[in-house]
DNA sequence: AAGTTGCGTCAATGGTGTTGACATAAGGCG
DNA sequence: CGCCTTATGTCAACACCATTGACGCAACTT
């Protein structure tokens, strides 16, 4: 039975029948290459058994189930997507919007993940220090402290929210991907000009759909913040 | 083969080995109910046979594949959500957050399956009657076309994500969906103050983060196109 | 050098989507 | 009315999937 027991503690290091030596360390890493190779599918007990070189069952020493090594995989991208982040050296709007790019960019890296972890709340180091200093941005901008944790809020959620919708359409499979990205320039273009005349007439333009909105919706709800923020419009530092 | 030929077309009606007629409205309601009652995992083809009284591989004489099945019944909520959607009698930001709360909610009420399909572009007639409305309201607030395009896919991205937060959250099971809940009031307010200082200082507030951020952000995000349609910061009609 | 026992391996269980062959009844047509 | 086509429900099978319990080797402790 899986102990999930923490990284550190000393473990006997037998080798695999092919002579690999077993980690959660090196499983997380396989499943993270696996998956940037091998497309989304690639995630399964049993391929990664087969790509570590080990029975697929040996996995459940390191981890409780399928769910415990994915949030464990979840962890080390929030990890890698927030290393780095200084927001003391800038504009509380330049702040947010570099925090929202790396969460978005850090999930978009790893689709598959993104797809079924962004939902999660995991309470741990890296998310407490993001909180921390997203609040600290946002109390910076001037809001009082309740408003201050109510925009963060509805500021983390829509990066979260935006970044889960395109993790989960790039975690497609191709053919089901390229299907609903083609249904803006194809079926759509095709609705009935009677039925529904708004979409005739942008049609021409309607093949925009087909990408992330993430970019324009960050800048609107910045934009909106900032209006909260200082009401007369000026910007502030 | 499954043609997925369009519903109303005349078929021949063979009742099943327990005497039930089978039909895309039926199978779609059976899902509806099934997912609701049993789960996420209930959503399988074995399941939904077996529920229907047929045989699983039946199915496919009605849809493509899981996935075609999965995308009908997302059309039905979003057909639910805008049933009685009246956008020519209100001012376009209205008919906008009227829209919004109705998809919102709409996800709310079937929380497995909008985790599962928020992200989808279903191609059905619903879906096309919703795009067809939230740009009208755009172009009607004066956007050229192409913006509105790009502000309707901003607009409806960060509703769906929100949605799509949101219902993952209440599909979890009750006791850790009340256990995230409770880690604002509890382990984030233990969090050490020397390496959390804005957690700290904002504690009171920070139960804030246990609900839904989706009236907030919404309000972000309409406040940012009002301004946006309209620089000069007058209301428009 | 001996004894524990951690952990990799094997085999098996019960689940999944999907397909092709087959049988049967529904409905058009003479 | 009765034949014929064919739509459609059923069956069996394939190739996957996660997970578990028994087993035995070998790595570490003593």
């Amino acid at each position: 039975m899986a102990d999930g027991r923490v990284p550190g503690e000393r473990r006997r290091r037998r080798p695999t029948k092919t002579g690999v030596l077993l980690s959660q360390e090196a499983i997380v890493d396989c499943a993270l290459r696996l998956v940037g190779q091998h497309g989304p599918d690639a995630l399964s007990v049993r391929r990664l058994g087969t790509a570590l070189g080990c029975d697929p069952s040996a996995l459940y020493r390191y981890f409780h189930n399928t769910d415990d090594l994915l949030l464990a995989v979840a962890d080390r991208i929030i990890g890698e997507a927030m290393a780095g982040f200084e927001p003391d050296t800038m504009d509380w709007l330049d702040g947010l919007r570099d925090m929202a790019r790396r969460i978005h960019r850090g999930y978009r890296e790893h689709p598959r993940v993104a797809a079924l972890a962004a939902y999660r709340v995991t309470r741990r180091p890296h998310e407490f220090r993001a909180v921390d200093a997203g609040i600290g941005l946002l109390r910076r901008a001037g809001f009082p402290d309740a408003e201050a944790v109510r925009h963060y809020a509805a500021f983390v959620d829509t990066v979260l929210g935006h970044a889960a919708l395109d993790a989960a359409h790039l975690a497609l499979p191709p053919d089901r991907r390229a299907a609903d990205d083609a249904a803006w320039a194809a079926a759509y273009a095709d609705a009935s000009p009677e039925e529904h005349p708004q979409l005739a007439a942008v049609r021409a333009h309607l093949p925009l759909m087909a990408g992330s909105s993430f970019d324009r919706a960050l800048d609107l709800l910045l934009s909106a913040l900032a209006g909260a923020a200082c009401p007369e419009g000026r910007k502030t530092g």
